[in-house]
RNA sequence: GGGCAGAUGGCCGAGUGGUUAAAGGCGACAGACUGUAAAUCUGUUCUCUUCGGGGUACGGAGGUUCGAAUCCUUCUCUGCCCA
């Protein structure tokens, strides 16, 4: 049992893209990845079958938050943590609730101690401080854990960027000193990840990548993107940060994003990613698929009796047409959501192997350049 | 054969003299969704339009009224009850 190691393979010529090997005690995640979200320890309308023969995930997410409410700690623990528990016996990392900060907003209150939120399934009031946290995700027993952050959205000023990131920095110096006066539970490693804050401004962002690069954690993550910024400013961002971020260890880019906004940030070196867009899109009938995105819900695919997408290596896509998943959606048959969803995810998998297979060529940059408006085209 | 109830926009269903092109729901059509309070949310849904407005419309026909989906007469159809 060790701490999680990343060994870094390949570098794209054209590009800062690389490919990379994740070793953690429940196994190797080739890198650059894409995370499937699982919030409440499942990965909605898909089983954990599926996400390992159709979808071929590596490594999905939970959520302390949600987990914490509901099953609660007490179930997870005499479980034996959540791997045990949901039956996912490949790497599992956790996120802090930090971006339920920025989507609770309505029904939190942030304090230096911590955030006292209000349960959106009872109301009641919880605080979450940094240390408690550590203590909740050490009993989920994910194998990667994130640090406590504030999320703040995309148009904060830098006033509040900074005070909010200075906040993130206070939290994480708390959270790793919890972590490291704490031990793993469950007889594998957990490692922690901090999480670089500063909004869309440089100079807090840069600051924010020394300090995180400062605890020398086996990974860091990069937060506080996608959440309301233009999208050549979270690239902007992203950019500048994997810059200032340590090259051999794994930059996960939390949140993000669309399948083109992977390509970029690959490109940058990003290295792992996680989002609810194949799944939750996917239940709201948005495919992404080899040749495009599509609304299956649309008039246009009635008769179209061709695969999902037979692009790709996916039994689910290639089997059921079109027409049929477009007749399960407007019938609300659960069967649909499922389809949708593995597809989705399957397709998420397979343009990270597909991005790992041109960086090894050293191609990546041409191939992420005509791919990008494949992806982008409107079907 | 007799009695009663009813007929509203693609469907269901409010509305019982004027602010009603007609609530609401469903369906249909389209859009949104980025560390999941989301199998959710938003918009459109008679017709024409130079976007100001115009034309048709609440089973059919006729009538009362300044004005009718709403009141009266009659016809057609549907449901229930009695023979």
């Amino acid at each position: 049992m060790a701490a999680l190691q990343f060994q870094l393979e390949k570098t794209d010529p054209g590009s800062k893209a690389r490919t990379g090997k994740i070793k953690t005690d429940h196994g190797e995640i080739l890198t650059p990845i894409f995370m499937p979200v699982g919030t409440v320890g499942s990965v909605k309308a898909v089983t954990q079958q599926q996400l390992m023969n159709d979808v071929k995930a590596q490594i999905i997410l939970g959520n302390t938050y949600h987990l914490y409410l509901r099953p609660g700690l007490e179930v997870l623990e005499k479980a034996g943590g959540l791997h045990k528990f949901n039956g996912w016996q490949k790497p599992i990392l956790t996120d802090s609730g930090g971006y339920q900060v920025f989507s609770l907003a309505g029904t939190r209150i942030i304090k230096e101690e911590g955030v006292t939120f209000q349960s959106h399934i009872d109301g009641s009031r919880h605080l979450f401080s940094p240390e408690y946290v550590m203590d909740i995700q050490r009993i989920i027993g994910g194998d990667i854990i994130m640090a406590f952050d504030e999320c703040p959205p995309g148009g904060s000023d830098y006033a509040y960027a900074r005070t909010s990131m200075d906040l993130t920095h206070r939290w994480l110096d708390r959270c790793w000193n919890r972590f490291h006066s704490t031990e793993d539970k469950y007889g594998y490693t957990q490692n922690l990840f901090p999480i670089v804050q500063g909004g869309t401004f440089k100079e807090l962002r840069k600051s924010s990548c020394e300090f995180a690069s400062s605890k020398n954690a086996t990974g860091n993550a990069i937060g506080g993107l996608s959440v309301g910024e233009p999208e050549p400013v979270m690239y902007e961002i992203c950019d500048w940060c994997c810059d200032h971020l340590p090259k051999d260890r794994p930059r996960y880019l939390m949140g993000v994003g669309t399948p083109w906004n992977m390509l970029e940030c690959i490109s940058m070196g990003i290295d792992m990613f996680d989002c609810v867009m194949p799944t939750r899109n996917g239940r709201n009938a948005m495919l992404f698929t080899t040749k495009g995105i599509l609304n299956i819900d649309n008039k246009k695919w009635e008769f179209d009796f061709s695969p999902i997408d037979d692009g790709l290596d996916c039994e689910v896509s290639n089997y059921y047409s079109k027409a049929y998943l477009r007749h399960l959606m407007k019938a609300k048959e659960f069967l649909g959501l499922t389809i949708a969803s593995v597809h989705n995810l399957a397709f998420y998998l397979w343009l990270m192997k597909e991005a790992r297979t041109h960086i090894e060529k050293g191609d990546f940059a041409s191939w992420k350049t005509e791919m990008v408006e494949v992806l982008k085209t409107k079907l």
